[in-house]
DNA sequence: TACAGTTACGGACCGCGTAAGCATA
DNA sequence: TATGCTTACGCGGTCCGTAACTGTA
């Protein structure tokens, strides 16, 4: 038994048996693959994969169980790989990360920019994911997930408050409610079409919960995953939009009038997901004090040994964020 | 890196940095480890161990990190073997057991007949411990540990109860205590002179808990951990002696008399521990169910998986115990 | 002088890639 | 016919053991 026969393992069983895909994705050919596998099946004394003819049709049930030790192997192996590129100080690596798009597109660059700048070598590899879906990617692969919930943390995984949000709502220009003199209520945005986020549709969704708590029934009149599509909708009059503040642009969205209705809904958490188990590269951490600059990676790191006792520093809001960082 | 690489590494820290030590262990040559750990060490980029001179002198703080990983991923590639030994029914292998000398001496023998009978190939390695330091053999590789309690399970591992005994006080023929027409009284016991186990003296001991609820202060006379010893020197006058009831031979110790004081001391447990998160194989399990018929290696392995829903079933006394495999 | 670790060298093995063979849809 | 797995073969790397060398108690 080899570390090359377990990573060929794995490939295969994530290429969907699939040899020939899972030698690309490993860089090798095909008959090397094919080869290890035979001979870590003969080693083993059975087979891992049940053949139907030539190809492979399905897992053998000792074969899940091997794979999934398989995994760990390859897990604690690329931990001490990680432990060492950090010891080593070295610039380039892999940064995987789960989030949706309002965080990759208004969050994300501002920070990623002096990640560049100390580790010039990373590469990013952003997967875009729904509201819910960022955590799995954890189990996946990924180095880091972004989400926001409004009130738990997420369970998986080592969560780190990293700032507090609010929704803005807001009309086209010449829309009735923005010639209100004071703040529209619940019921008036309830009977305008709003435009928000694919998650605003779900019953967990705090933005739901805000209207059901006053018995308003919201009109959705369009969804997205995209804050961009949402704002493109709005300006074509198709409602009055819910999103994050986050996805504002003062200067570029000037245009978009906002209405003073933040007190309608709770406010969200951004919390920056590390998974469990596994040692991230030193600047997986720069980036989570880059969005945070309250978090110390030594807290992180303590975090991840299940040695940090204490408090995450409280996190800023959004706007106390924007206002640090234009005084910088 | 290679698995071969974290082996050798392992086994020069375990060798206490000799790496000489260290590769008779392994069954390799010194300069293949030498040469293997210098490689281990240029791809990581960093010293695993601090040299003074040419020997090794100290761990580094990141090589303490790296063995510690490096063992969870020789840990996980052993299970992929006891796993696959299992599944081709394999009967050879190591069992190391880390236990106290009465189970070794009068619990072990009469199963391990049976369990060399359906795995010959099986070698076993008793590795004698006094009572507090079985379960810290599992640490040190061990494949299972029986310890004794008188409450609670142990915390590590998987425990699981075997069987109930309860201590026997024994007099040489002839001694005061033998003409009493009724059963000595807690006052008279802790007037001898006692011959007891080691472990005995421990505060946490439930021998010395019984004397210390009722006031007195046992005179403990002579300490062993060897069961042998202490009906030996109960023989040359020493005193009485206080032993676990396994320890005594119906037949060869017939010329001691147990004192009926069985009532003065809380019953005690047998477990048998099962190190966490790795895989037994079948001999070990089937050598638990030969010490308890009342268990189902089933219920073992879903333990071990921690999807073991339920109770264990309430384990014999230990005369029962007797009983039961004598109409057999 | 004995001991422990490093360096040097030759042989065996093994893993890889190329190329050809073969079953299935 | 195209796809995908297996077998065959030659090359290069590497791991190992023997042997000689070097620093230390």
């Amino acid at each position: 038994m080899t570390l090359t026969q377990l990573r060929y393992l794995v490939a295969i069983a994530d290429a969907g048996l699939n040899i020939t895909l899972a030698a690309e994705r490993v860089h090798a050919t095909q008959p090397g693959l094919s080869k290890q596998l035979k001979q870590l099946e003969d080693e083993l004394g059975f087979q891992l994969f049940l053949r139907r003819g030539r190809s492979l049709e399905a897992i053998t049930a000792p074969g899940v169980e091997v794979i999934a030790r398989a995994r760990r192997v390859l897990l604690e192996a690329g931990n001490i790989r990680a432990l060492a590129a950090n010891l080593r100080g070295e610039v380039q690596g892999e940064l995987a990360i789960g989030t949706t798009h309002t965080q990759a597109r208004y969050v994300l660059p501002p920070a990623i920019a002096p990640l560049r700048g100390r580790y010039p070598g990373v590469s990013i590899h952003i997967v875009p994911t729904g509201e819910g879906e960022a955590l799995a990617e954890l189990g996946r692969g990924a180095d880091l997930a972004l989400v926001s919930s409004s009130g738990s943390p997420p369970p998986t995984g080592i969560a780190v408050p990293l700032y507090s949000w609010q929704r803005v709502v807001v009309a086209p220009h010449g829309h009735p409610l923005t010639r209100l003199e004071r703040a529209p209520t619940l019921a008036e945005l309830a009977r305008e079409p709003i435009v928000s986020y694919e998650s605003s549709l779900k019953p967990e969704s705090s933005l739901r919960a805000a209207f059901d708590r006053a018995g308003f029934e919201p009109r959705i009149g369009f969804t997205a995953r995209d804050a961009d599509l949402i704002k493109t909708y709005v300006r074509a009059g198709l409602g009055i939009g819910i999103l994050a503040e986050m996805a504002l642009d003062p200067v570029a969205d000037a245009d978009l009038i906002q209405l003073p209705a933040r007190q309608h809904f709770a406010p969200c958490m951004a919390w920056g997901v590390l998974p469990r188990e596994r040692v991230p590269r030193d600047y997986t951490l720069a980036l989570l004090a880059l969005i945070a600059p309250q978090l110390d990676t030594r807290d992180l790191r303590r975090a991840l040994e299940g040695t940090f006792e204490g408090q995450w520093p409280t996190p800023p809001t959004w706007s106390e964020r924007a206002c640090a960082s234009a005084s910088a």
